[in-house]
DNA sequence: AATATTTTATGATAAAAATCATATTTAAGA
DNA sequence: TCTTAAATATGATTTTTATCATAAAATATT
């Protein structure tokens, strides 16, 4: 469904909603336990991130990564539009060039009500959106 | 979603659906082109389906790969869970140990239920019902 | 029985994804 | 201005997935 990469981002992007802002930034070093990935791993993942302005970040003493209220308002999407590409929730099941209704393989007709149902609520929900369910304890996060 | 191998093999297998029956077998030479998937990988693939009992073989002259009526009776799930394991479309989506109503992750209350839908169908729908699709024009099989 | 045709078993290679490592750049604070 | 703490850039290594190759076993046909 999702790559190991995005699960992790998705991770780290919302600990970064719930415990950081312009004022206290997170360091990477902070971030990696909490979310239970290795450290280096999620290093790069945030850089990337930073890169497609999903997060963001300053450097040096006091610096860190950290969501400001543009970031937090991005839907969840984005996340994993930069890091697994527009095409893996949306490509074909079955590999077919063009998946649209017109020619559809044998699992467009039965599947694809559901898979744009899941493309589109997650365009609709924001990263804040998620993160307020964590603090309201309607949802959890790791370990 | 779906890994490249069990494509490959849904594709291979309503093709067999399609074109094969006790009487008239299909060479995995035959197979190979229409469902345009190298000649090697496919005969690795078929040799699963078979030692998983989702499709039937013989060997020697005049044998070759098909579907008897117990094959096409499955429901198309079962490939799914022989060439990508169980846990591809139900483990959790940002993978903690646990995917569960009691303690879901912020992904799960949002999309657990697409999911859920998703496997649903494909333990409802068998191997027949998707090449009979195939074979009334609604749906249609590469290249 | 011999031959040819097919699957089966097994493993090798290549490509991609995941993971790890480190030197460089930036900025705060002494 | 020097030192230190952070991100950034870059790339190496490992693991997994995808792909390719082939010798052995089985069966129909002659
Ligand atoms: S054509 Fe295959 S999923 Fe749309
Ligand atoms: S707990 Fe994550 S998808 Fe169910």
């Amino acid at each position: 469904m999702l790559s190991n990469s995005s699960k992790y981002a998705i991770k780290a992007v919302l600990y970064l909603a719930i415990n950081s802002n312009e004022e206290k930034k997170v360091t990477v070093k902070d971030i990696s336990t909490p979310i239970n990935v290795p450290q280096a791993y999620i290093a790069k993942l945030l850089q990337e991130l930073v890169k497609a302005d999903i997060i963001s970040s300053t450097r040096g003493p006091k610096g860190g990564f950290y969501l400001n209220e543009v970031n937090k308002n991005q839907p969840v999407i984005n996340i994993l539009n930069v890091i697994d590409g527009e095409k893996r929730l949306t490509s074909c099941m079955l590999s077919l060039e063009k998946c649209k209704e017109e020619k559809p393989c044998p699992l467009h007709n039965i599947l694809s009500p559901s898979r744009k149902k899941i493309t589109h609520l997650l365009h609709l929900k924001s990263i804040k959106d998620l993160a307020t369910e964590v603090q309201l304890g309607n949802a959890f996060l790791p370990l």
